[in-house]
RNA sequence: GCGGGUGUAGUUCAGUGGUAGAACAUCAGCUUCCCAAGCUGAUUGUGAGGGUUCGAUUCCCUUCACCCGCUCCA
């Protein structure tokens, strides 16, 4: 790397070649929205289907899952998310900070010795308290707050086409609830034995009071989750497996040791129901941030459906004939920030030659959106090049390009990270044979046309 | 949402109360042919809406977006 790697840089990479768009963008944008560009979108995918085929189609424990984005709301009531997502959250007029009104009055509570519980207030219940006790901004001292306004990372929207507030329903937070819900009947339908995995990918909603980073805190994302179940008491064991097992998915796809780093929850910041997490971080150009939550849900999530549902959803365990309710381990990923990750950490300029800098990114050739570009060395070759690109776009995501020199076109290709280049001479026309380009290695080698199938095959091999 | 800053071709930047300019990029033609060559030509713009004015890209208001802080955590 030449200089600093930046985000300004790979922000402006990806919207200028196609990888990320502003959503909205003729409209001037919507906050926050994100479209994913032709490239953007191979990359994704790519992305998404190498976790799948690593969590769900080679594991000997997991099943794959799609549920509805849109459930009943007592899911949510269930799961946590209708109380505790939603935050009463009040400012200080002073110094404008911004404070959870139930944690200043926990915080004062605790100072002057009062053993009140706040769960459950309303907004004014919160408000009078603060003025009756005179609790003040911990950061500049004034008693100046603005009202209370709750803050529900959930969005809303409604069932029917009245706007009806009974038939209120919720965008979905997080997909794990769609798991769980769903325990029993997977459990059944594919005769799994704890211990198994249900793993999803799909997209999740939160009305994020700061999103940013580019495409690092979005409100619309999307999540590769996995809801492992296993014994209570094995728990721990497993969560060790899933959290070494995460760590090395990442860096088989190339992820710089370097950059990443685990990082341990303290007990203070476990959310109540986790025994453990632990997250995965990588080094972003902006600072370190969380790609991957693996964390001991415990049976939290099963009881609290068990409880509102109704509904048994214990296991029996038939070669011990016991009947438990399972622990659950939650490997959970976000499928916008890993692809940036991947991103940022391809991205490189090199000198080639003196004052000669190229663009490249060093993308693991299984997530690379372009496989195989093929050019001909001439536009006078085009109609034969096209042919073996005709050829090879049946197996892979190929581009054809005959604009500028061959080693614009080169540089096009490196600045997206298209592993291999295949270009057709003249020579090409007698010995049926191309050249082969490395990205990374810069080296050429030369193959007949017709065992190119085979050669990429072993290639593209992981 | 609050406070501060910024909005001019795809990008980086000029410029003006009176017809908007460059470079790079893109495209076409010629040329060259295995690592950003050259020549010729072409496309594309004042974030959006309103106001003041004979006339606004410039001044005012609103809005939207982006960047930096405050709460979050996939």
């Amino acid at each position: 790397m030449l200089t600093e790697k930046s985000m300004e840089k790979i922000v402006a990479l990806a919207k200028n070649r196609g990888f990320v768009f502003p959503g909205s963008d003729i409209y001037g944008g919507l906050a926050n929205a994100w479209d994913y560009g032709p490239l953007g979108v191979e990359l994704k995918n790519n992305v998404k289907r190498a976790w799948w085929r690593k969590f769900v189609q080679e594991s000997p424990y997991n099943v794959g899952l799609d549920c509805a984005i849109l459930m009943n709301p007592q899911v949510w009531v269930a799961s946590g998310h209708v109380g505790g997502f939603s935050d009463p959250l009040i400012d200080c007029k002073d110094c404008k900070t911004r404070h959870r009104a139930d944690k200043l009055i926990e915080d004062w509570n605790r100072e002057n010795d009062v053993n009140i519980s706040v769960d459950g207030w309303k907004n004014e219940q919160l408000l009078d308290y603060i003025k009756e006790k005179g609790v003040k901004c911990p950061n500049c001292g004034s008693g100046n707050f603005t009202d209370i306004r709750k803050f529900n990372l959930m969005y809303k929207t409604y069932q029917g086409v009245t706007e009806d507030s009974k038939a209120e329903i919720y965008l979905r937070p997080e997909t794990a609830q769609g798991i769980f819900v769903n325990f029993k009947n997977v459990q059944r339908s594919t005769r799994k034995k704890i211990p198994f995995g249900i793993g999803q990918i799909g997209k999740s909603f939160r009305n994020e009071i700061t999103p940013g980073n580019f495409i690092f805190r979005i409100r619309e994302f999307e999540q590769m989750e996995l809801e492992f179940f296993c014994e209570p008491g094995k728990d721990l064991e497993w969560f060790t497996y899933w959290k070494d097992f995460c760590y090395s998915w990442l860096q088989n796809f190339g992820l710089n040791k370097d950059s990443l780093r685990l990082r341990d929850h303290e007990k203070e910041e476990l959310s109540f129901y986790s025994r453990a997490t632990t997250d995965i971080e990588f080094k972003f150009p902006f600072g370190w941030g969380e790609l991957w939550g693996i964390a001991d849900r415990t049976d939290y999530d099963l009881k609290q459906h068990m409880e509102y549902s109704k509904e048994d959803l214990s296991y029996f365990d038939p070669t011990t004939n016991e009947k438990y309710v399972p622990y659950c381990i939650e490997p959970s990923l976000g499928a916008d920030r890993v692809t940036l990750a991947f991103l940022c950490d391809a991205y490189d300029e090199e000198e080639v030659a003196e004052g000669d800098v190229r663009t490249v990114l060093h993308l693991h050739p299984a997530i690379a959106p372009i496989k195989i570009g093929v050019l001909p060395l001439s536009k006078k070759l085009g109609d034969d090049t096209y042919k073996v690109y005709e050829q090879l776009t049946k197996k892979y995501v190929c581009e054809y390009d005959e604009t500028g020199s061959i080693g614009k076109r080169y540089r096009r290709q490196d600045e997206i990270g298209t592993p291999y280049c295949i270009t057709l001479d003249f020579e090409s026309l007698n010995d049926a044979s191309v050249t082969i380009r490395d990205r990374d290695t810069m080296t050429q080698e030369r193959i007949r046309i017709d065992e190119l199938d085979a050669y990429f095959e072993k290639k593209f091999d992981y």
